[in-house]
DNA sequence: AGCTGATTGACAGTGTGCTGTCAAAATGAC
DNA sequence: GTCATTTTGACAGCACACTGTCAATCAGCT
């Protein structure tokens, strides 16, 4: 993505400011995560292993509900899962409307392990948020949210 | 990231929109990457081949360099780089400078590739970012700008 | 009941990026 | 010039997410 280099094709501006919008997206990618694994090391999770715990927080759900939750595929969802099975952080329970799909629920120490995290990631986002007006803050998420939608129905159009 | 289920530990009202904020990063690095697959197939390139082609468009630079240029590290840029000179799109030439890090250019072939790809990413830039307001796009570039900053020093802070 | 198609889990393979380690080459201090 | 430090390429290993395929299960239709 981004390289720009290139010839002088049709280029509106908006186009251009959008490639710098991309171009800021795999950083933005790339530093989120980072500090995400910073803040789930001292809790011996990942990055992806807190994001699947957290999707079953509140109620139970098979991995392939987890998948479709947070736009994952559901093999995926499934390594982080038996591996969370396997740490001990969640547990299968049978799944009475599937004999197949297993239900996925935190342990104890998944339940404790997330609870750490929840405190490091609002100190995390209240300090890094304090640092941009609260009013462009939301704009750019207005915009974020239009890209995503525009992203989905263009990859419809043309899937 | 994001898992947001947890207890009610202080929280600032923009510290929760910049977790939304966060949420829409992943999504749209999933959705722009994808994007990007769908433009290069046809070249028979792939998003990363074109990220470290693109970074060699105006001048040849050493694998280093080019990571350096980029927040990658050297050893994922090394990689692709001997990909590409292995399918005959980049060719190393020996640097005058430094005996081991020779220089990375894209052969005729690595510039046709680009060139084709050029075009695709304009049309989509100018499709998608026609969708969005154009001084709210502004504002967002703006806003990723100054977020991207405040990582890198938070992350100098604590590292 | 029986058949068809969608969903689901299991398994294999690919692409990308990261860390860590090592030796060769370049750089800077003395 | 010499030596310690830094930079660089090479190699190995790990985490993550994707696609593709297969068989078991489920859901809907006839």
């Amino acid at each position: 993505m981004t390289p720009l280099g290139g010839a002088g094709e049709p280029r509106t501006e908006a186009g251009d400011v959008l490639t710098e919008v991309i171009m800021r997206t795999f950083r933005l990618y790339g530093g989120f995560l980072a500090a995400a694994e910073v803040m789930t090391a001292p809790v011996g999770l990942t990055a992806a292993w807190w994001q699947v715990l957290g999707a079953v927080l509140r109620e139970p759900l098979p991995v392939s509900g987890i998948a479709r939750a947070m736009s994952l595929t559901r093999q995926s969802v499934q390594r982080i899962a038996d591996l969370l099975v396997d740490k001990g952080l969640a547990e299968y329970l049978p799944n009475p409307a599937h004999k197949r799909a297993k239900l996925l629920r935190p342990t104890e120490a998944g339940y404790a392990a997330v609870r750490g995290l929840t405190e490091a990631q609002h100190a995390f986002t209240n300090r890094i948020s304090a640092r941009v007006d609260p009013a462009d803050l939301r704009t750019a998420l207005g915009v974020m949210e239009r890209l995503v939608e525009a992203l989905e129905e263009d990859e419809r159009d043309r899937g």
